[in-house]
DNA sequence: ACCCATATATTCGGTGCCGAGTATTTGGGA
DNA sequence: TCCCAAATACTCGGCACCGAATATATGGGT
């Protein structure tokens, strides 16, 4: 069975090591550091399966040491020429093909219907509201970033969630509006349902 | 254990429920015609999982009957009391608090750095082409949706997504020139780094 | 009257993911 | 120097999810 693409964490493992040989403790560590597990999933017991897979077909190696004092004995791994080529291949699919997501809010928001108007107004409200605080938030973040001398491109994705979340808030603020005018369309029959 | 709001596909079964009683097999022949799978990840294994794990915590109940003709037994279901308050409970949720989501595209772009320039250009423009293309078709869809005389409440996530797909074509475009004039910052680096 | 493609309806084994649990080491305070 | 909280490093059982396989029924064509 060749690699299958699905854990993004794989990616993440395969982009540390090709910096430099570590021991998975000491990729989670580093992933924290960079505020990795802000844009990739990390989680101990999927970090160790996701290794194995790896190395199980070859895109790292395993190289044991015991040494540093005597903790308990570490794996080292490092990462193989087709691990490279693994890594870059996935890296150019996940940016050049749109990948179907079923993001939750799509489900929610597609069943609103199922509310009586008003309390519908009320969660987009406050959806519009935690929204905002995650800009707010995210701008003061930037704004450190850029301060501390970091390129863009270090935090590119960031500006990408960024444009997202602005282009989310004004969709919220357009339908919290049309709920309120009942100018959305529909808007009599979905009254006429709830009382 | 109390019921875990993992899997949306629970939800559509309760809202699906919601309108009148059926078996399993005709919830997902609904969710096709009413082209919910593009909005909520539609599997036969977890379909039935799903409706199981409903049932034991009494969101729903079984009234086996065989009836039409002697095909295979099937069990119809009804949502009870307690699922009706999970189904607007879940839902206010849904929609009132934002997930964290990591979609895949954000996990590729912050790593795109790893690629050299020109290939991170090319891979972008072709995401751009296919965002582009994607909102063509879903304008096409709209414009029969509205055609056909559906109110837009009906159709309120397609809205949403649109609006996301806009701002998601705009930042690539914005990205690919950057790149193209090397105004993205840490531009020199990047280029530096790979030759 | 018969055939078989399609529709109907569900089962089941495999797998990847999760997160709580375990064991050891370090370092700082009393 | 002793103690213990925090850091270090990894393990493991359970479970949700997946999708391929199964089994029967229907209906249209010849």
């Amino acid at each position: 069975m060749s690699f299958k693409r699905t854990n993004p964490l794989a990616l993440a493992v395969l982009a540390l090591l090709s910096e430099r040989p570590m021991h998975p403790y000491e990729m989670a560590q580093t992933m924290r550091e960079r505020h990795q597990e802000e844009v990739i999933k990390l989680n101990y017991g999927s970090l160790y399966t996701v290794v194995e897979s790896l190395r199980s077909h070859e895109l790292i190696t395993a190289s044991a040491t015991r040494k540093a004092g005597n903790r308990p004995e570490r794996t080292v791994y490092a990462i193989t020429e087709a691990g490279t080529r693994e890594l870059h291949d996935w890296l150019r699919e996940l940016i050049a093909v749109p990948a179907k997501e079923y993001p939750r809010f799509e489900a929610g928001i597609s069943l609103v219907g199922l509310l009586p108007p008003d309390d519908a107004l009320t969660v987009v409200e406050q959806r519009e509201r935690a929204v905002g605080e995650q800009l707010a938030a995210l701008a003061v973040l930037l704004e450190r970033l850029a301060g501390m001398g970091l390129p863009q491109l270090a935090w590119i994705e960031l500006d990408y969630r960024m444009a997202m979340l602005r282009a989310e808030r004004a969709w919220l603020t357009w339908f919290a509006t049309a709920i309120r005018d009942g100018t959305v369309g529909g808007h009599e029959h979905w009254e006429g349902q709830h009382r």
